[in-house]
DNA sequence: TAATTTGTTCTAAATTTTAAAACAAATAGT
DNA sequence: ACTATTTGTTTTAAAATTTAGAACAAATTA
């Protein structure tokens, strides 16, 4: 379908969303948190790999902070190809969603 | 994650969204105009089973039509684990698109 | 020097997607 | 009565993605 995937568009989003503090545990920490469930780190770490190879992401390595565990992060951002499918997939999205009649159910759902 | 895959939620929201008519070539053309891409078959009837199978969805038999090509459908509609699901989706979706930071690009997106 | 903390890489199994061939059952045309 | 055409579902196998967690790395602290 050439769409992003659920994770994806969540990796992206949070990529954004993190600003100056997007690098893979911090991105799973924010998702973690969104979702209610613990992520693993390759649930992250892999669809962040492959967003940066397919130009989606664009990354970089921070500098090592003078604290215990203090390694060097790597930090993404958002390229203009990633906003774009974010774009995409947000209209996708939109059309899906609207003017869905009514459910014939016992209570009625409003999203 | 258990959250609906994307293929999932567009599945179940084709079937809210076609109601009496959804069965499986109906809801690949519906989602193919969506998408303005032509699914395979596949794309669809393998999820279809899937999200049968696991519950989100109830399906019954049709009868055949006395039209050419007029076989006998099988329908799909919500079950309430279904609408469940989309709700849960819905909410992960909407707190994942909240409070964006402006951009550091050119021009200025707005979702 | 050993332990702890924070971070990334790697990998293999499980799951999902995808395309397309196969199969099925109806009518239409000759 | 055949044969072709249309609409529909099933099956299947390869490709892609997700997932969990072990391994590795580099920093500070005790």
């Amino acid at each position: 379908m050439n769409l992003l995937t659920r994770m994806e568009e969540l990796i992206l989003l949070a990529v954004w969303k993190l600003q100056e503090e997007a690098y893979g545990l911090e991105i799973r920490r924010y998702l973690s948190g969104l979702l209610k469930e613990n992520l693993s780190v390759g649930a992250v770490y892999v669809p962040l790999k492959r967003l940066k190879k397919r130009g989606y992401l664009q990354s970089w390595d921070g500098k090592p902070a003078a604290k215990r565990g203090g390694r060097s992060k790597r930090f993404y951002k958002l390229s203009s190809k990633g906003v774009s499918a974010l774009a995409k997939i947000r209209t996708v999205q939109q059309e899906a969603w609207s003017d869905l009649p009514d459910l014939g159910l016992e209570h009625s759902y409003s999203f």
